[in-house]
DNA sequence: TCAGTGACCAGAC
DNA sequence: CGTCTGGCCACTG
C-alpha cells in the first residue's frame, strides 16, 4: 500500500469546519500506528494538496503550526473556518469535543473502497 | 552501519 | 491527573 496517497485522500475528506488527528488519518489509512509519519508526510508535503490545517494531535493542539508561512496561519485558517482556538496548557487548541471529524463507519469503508479501486 | 530525531499516540501504571 | 514504553519510518550526521 502506499501509505502517502492514502493519507492524501483521507486529508481530503475532513470536513471543512471540522479538525482530525493524526492518529485518526493513520487509523483511516489501514495503518492505525504511523501517526508520525502522517506529521511527516504534511511537513514534507509528500501528500499533495490537502487542508493541513485540519491535522491536530490528539489533544486538539495546533502542534504543526510553525510549518505554514506563519505562525498563525494555521489558527487563523481553522477560526476562518469557524474553528475556535484556544491557548491552553501552553499551546493553542481546539475542542477536539465540538470541532473533531466523528468520521463515520460508512466513510471508512467508503475510503477502503477508494483505495482498493485504485489499487493503493 | 548506527544512533538520534520528529506536525504522534494508545495503553499501562 | 502524570510519566513511561513501544510502535512507526524517513532522514541525517
Amino acid at each position: 500500500m502506499d501509505f502517502y496517497q492514502r493519507a492524501g485522500i483521507v486529508c481530503r475528506k475532513i470536513p471543512r469546519g471540522r479538525a482530525a488527528t493524526y492518529g485518526q488519518i493513520a487509523l483511516l489509512c489501514g495503518r492505525p500506528r504511523n501517526a508520525r509519519q502522517v506529521g511527516y508526510a504534511l511537513n514534507r508535503g509528500k501528500v499533495g494538496e490537502v487542508p493541513a490545517h485540519r491535522v491536530v494531535n490528539a489533544k486538539g493542539q495546533l502542534t504543526g503550526a510553525a510549518a505554514f508561512e506563519t505562525f498563525e496561519m494555521q489558527k487563523l485558517l481553522l477560526e476562518g473556518e469557524g474553528i475556535e482556538v484556544n491557548f491552553r496548557e501552553g499551546a493553542w487548541q481546539v475542542d477536539l469535543k465540538k470541532y473533531g471529524w466523528q468520521h463515520t463507519l460508512q466513510e471508512a469503508l467508503e475510503l477502503e473502497r477508494e483505495f482498493r479501486e485504485r489499487g493503493i
